[in-house]
This record gives structure tokens, C-alpha cells and sequence, in this order.
RNA sequence: GUGGCCGUAGCUCAGCUGGUCAGAGCGCCGCGUUGUGGUCGCGGAUGUCGGGGGUUCGAAUCCCCUCGGUCACCCCA
């Protein structure tokens, strides 16, 4: 068939119901998840002055080739938000609230990349961040809400993924003995990633190419050339994690995309689903950040989690199904649709959900409309229902209750009671 | 940016050694029941067969280009 004249770009996508009822669920409970912790809501905007994003110390592919960004008609060089976290941390320089800040959002990401299973051009995150505390017990109470949050969704086949980077020269001199092994063993590993071994040593440790993870299993890893003090600190979140219960596995080559992460970093992949693209929730500390953005030197941690990937990893545990639509009542109207302005007006403003058929259809159509939308009840209007002054109240679905006719007056009263004496129909 | 696979009604797809090839199921609309949905029966509408070019007497079917989708690499949620 011939292509719409315009469709949604690559990589972006139409939510639509009923689908999108996943979507408010979802967002309902993630927002409770982290309001219960003291977390406030942050909106920021979805553009930015690119050097928000694009600092001179990122090297991170997100920020340095996928940005969408764009000169405005005032020259300015702007950019589409690439992740959550840089403009929380804007915000965070800006207007230097109380600390520890602890802020949540909800906002579309823009990265110019193919799109593939579980990888948008535009998706979706949930996130939240917690400013002004080194403490590891902010380490473990985010991961921890990310757990809770999961867990909420239904999921239950979810490995966490924990690493730590130390600090910035704990990195530095880790990357140096990473990098002397790594030029050992160069030709030993996928012709692809031989010439990161200059550019980006730790990003061949996240090589999913066979030879180099044969080659990096061997690899030192970063939490045995850590500080003192960095030790401790990630010690003191592996501890805390394990007396709420939260086992992690370790994941020494696990190499987080942005540069300004500092020691605890995490990721949450769902283990039943087979896309390359699967990790759910990902996050860890950033204690330069907000330096970097022109605040005082400041400690943070955060996650963000990909909204479309969550739904992915429920579709594949079963979980999380989509509510049931939520229509109490649909008024068929066989007198031209006056009275059904009337009586949805009535019954909406009594807080009763409903809905109604427009172009004056047929009584038949109107009720297989009514049929359709799921309402248990049918409330009808004909010629003689107007000339009796009454409603006709018809179930329609299978709990027994018969057709009665009642008063106008007594509609959103009756409606009301049967309503609440429904059998419950919110079983999964 | 690179590579594999795919692109026929709203949806899922059949047709593809070129010649009733424009189809099926579901959905939608109407009627049977001029005031009653869900079952059933009957009838109906909808496609420039992704787009463009080429080969041919003839192309949804073959070739080229292009666009789009999908999966994978890269990278990340």
C-alpha cells in the first residue's frame, strides 16, 4: 500500500491506546516507588545549550556523534537531551537547593542512532538523582528504590550488575595497567577493537566481540587497583545492598557509557530477553559533575531506566498487563443524542466514567459500540423513555443483573450502587 | 556509519518458476431483529501489491536504484 505522505521519523514511534495504558501505569508506579523515598519531581527543558551535555572531558558516543542538535534562529547551538542526568545537574548549578537534593523525572531522550530492538532515536526515561552526599548509604538507597521500582513493575528475572571506577586518579592509574596488559595481548584481540586500546582502553572490556572477551576474561580488574578509600567505599555499598538483601554480581568489566561516573556504577538486564539491547535501569555515581558544570564541588548519584525496555522485559515475563479500559457506563441515545449530552454530563460530573456514540447511529450499532468500549452498563434513551421520564439500565456483561428502567432523576444514584456492588472485575 | 533479512487491505498473511494476480482470515460497515450488544447467517467497503526506473506483448511476481521496517555491529535506556 502506499506510504502515508508523513509517518513517524526512524526511530521514533506512536504510543496509542490501549497500549499507552502501560505507559500511565507504569509512570504511576514509578512515581510512587520514589515519592515514598523523598524524591520531588524535576522538569527541566528538553534542549539545552550543547555544552551541557558536550563537556570537553566526554568522550562518550551519545554525547560526542548521536547528539541531535541544531543552531537556533539566534545562533545559538543547542541540543535535544541525550540522557537525564547533565540537565538535572544544570538545574542543580543554577538554582544551589538545599542538599541532599533528591529529585525524579520522566523525559524522552534523543540519540541520532539505527534503531534496533530495544534502541530508539527517541526513548523514554524514568530517573532520578541525589545530590550533595558521598555517603555509600545514598549508593545503596538508589539501588535500592531501582530494586523496589522493578520490582513493583512485576519483574523478578532481573540480575543486578554492579562495578566500581574509583575516583578520576584511581582510574587514571588503573587505566594505565589496562592498557600495558591490553598492548600485550593487541594482537590477540577482534580486529575492531585492537585500535581502542590507544584510543578508550576500558571500552574494550565492554566489547561483545568473541576473541576480545576470550582475551579481556583475564583482564585486571579495576576494583584491585583501587584506593584505600575507594575500597572502603564500595565495601560499605556491597555490605549495605547485602543486608537489605540485594546480592549483585559483580561485573568488573562492566563500563558504563559516560565519562563522569565515579566509583558505584550499576546496571539492572533482564535475564529472559534476547535482545542485544537489554539493559533496563542503568546508573552509578558522578561526584565531578557537577564541578565540571560550574557548581562547587558536589557529590551525586542517580539511575535512569529506558521506559520502552522496561515494557520489553514485562512482555517477556508476562507481567505488568495493560489495565482494563476504563468505561463504566455508554449511554445509547436513540432520540438524535441530546439526552446523551445530557446524561454523560450528569454522570461525569458524579465522578461515573463514561462515554457515549456520535452521527446518530443506528440503536443496534450504538449498542454494539457500548459492547465494545467494555462499559459493564448500557444506560438507553428512546422515544419511550423520554415520554415516561426515565433511563433504561442495561448490564452487559455476565453477573446476573436484569434490565431495569428507573427514574431520571434516580439515574447516577442507581448507577452508582450497581457500580459498587459490581463483582470485582479488576482480577488479572 | 556498516551488514543480513523484509515491505501485498486497518491487522496477520497467502499469491512470487512472469499471463482470471488483486486474495484469505480477523476487524470494520449494513441487514436479518424499523428499541437492545456479545453467538449465528447474508451482504458490503477499503489496496496506485512501499516509491521510481528497467526488461517484456504482458510484472505484485525478474533486474537496478531509492525509501521504510526489522535484526545485528558500534553504542546505550
Amino acid at each position: 500500500m502506499a506510504r502515508p505522505r508523513y509517518q513517524a521519523l526512524k526511530g521514533t514511534q506512536d504510543v496509542l491506546p490501549p497500549a499507552s495504558a502501560r505507559w500511565e501505569a507504569l509512570l504511576a508506579t514509578y512515581a510512587a516507588t520514589v515519592e515514598r523515598a523523598g524524591y520531588g519531581l524535576v522538569q527541566s527543558p528538553m534542549f539545552e545549550e550543547i555544552g551541557v551535555f558536550q563537556r570537553e572531558s566526554e568522550g562518550a558516543d551519545a554525547v560526542r556523534k548521536e547528539m541531535y542538535d541544531f543552531e537556533d534562529k539566534g545562533g545559538q547551538h543547542i541540543a535535544l537531551r541525550p540522557e537525564g542526568t547533565a540537565s538535572v545537574v544544570r538545574a542543580f548549578v543554577q538554582h544551589h537547593p538545599l542538599t541532599p537534593w533528591k529529585v525524579w523525572y520522566a523525559t524522552p531522550a534523543f540519540r541520532y542512532e539505527n534503531a534496533q530492538a530495544g534502541r530508539f532515536r527517541q526513548h523514554h526515561q524514568v530517573g532520578l538523582e541525589l545530590l550533595g552526599t558521598a555517603d555509600p548509604e545514598a549508593d545503596v538507597e538508589v539501588v535500592t528504590i531501582a530494586a523496589e521500582f522493578l520490582h513493583a513493575l512485576g519483574l523478578r528475572q532481573v540480575e543486578l550488575q554492579l562495578n566500581t571506577m574509583g575516583t578520576v586518579d584511581d582510574r587514571v592509574r588503573y587505566v594505565e595497567v589496562l592498557q600495558g596488559w591490553l598492548r600485550e595481548r593487541v594482537g590477540d584481540l577482534d580486529p575492531e577493537d585492537q585500535a581502542r586500546v590507544e584510543v578508550h582502553p576500558m571500552r574494550v572490556l565492554d566489547s561483545k566481540r568473541r576473541a576480545t572477551r576470550a582475551v579481556t576474561a583475564e583482564a585486571p580488574a579495576i576494583a584491585d587497583h583501587l584506593s584505600p578509600e575507594s575500597e572502603a567505599h564500595f565495601a560499605a555499598v556491597v555490605d549495605g545492598l547485602s543486608a537489605v538483601g540485594i546480592e549483585p554480581t559483580m561485573a568488573p568489566r562492566l563500563v558504563r557509557g559516560f565519562d563522569y561516573y565515579t566509583h558505584t556504577t550499576f546496571e539492572f538486564v533482564p535475564t529472559l530477553v534476547d535482545n542485544a539491547q537489554a539493559t533496563i535501569l542503568g546508573g552509578g555515581r558522578y561526584d565531578g559533575l557537577v564541578e565540571e558544570l560550574g557548581g562547587p564541588p558536589t557529590p551525586g548519584i542517580g539511575f535512569g531506566s529506558g521506559i520502552e525496555r522496561l515494557l520489553i522485559a514485562c512482555d517477556a515475563e508476562g507481567v505488568f498487563p495493560a489495565p482494563p479500559t476504563a468505561l463504566d457506563v455508554f449511554v445509547v441515545d436513540v432520540t438524535g443524542g441530546a439526552h446523551a449530552r445530557e446524561l454523560t454530563r450528569e454522570l461525569r460530573a458524579a465522578g461515573i466514567r463514561c462515554d457515549r456514540a456520535f452521527d446518530q447511529r443506528a440503536m443496534r450499532a450504538q449498542m454494539k459500540a457500548a459492547d465494545r468500549s467494555g462499559a459493564p452498563f448500557a444506560v438507553i434513551v428512546g422515544d419511550q423513555e423520554v415520554a415516561d421520564g426515565v433511563a433504561t439500565v442495561r448490564p452487559l456483561a455476565e453477573f446476573g443483573a436484569e434490565q431495569t428502567t428507573v427514574p431520571r432523576a434516580d439515574l447516577v444514584a442507581h448507577v452508582s450502587a450497581l457500580l459498587t456492588d459490581l463483582p470485582s472485575k479488576d482480577a488479572p
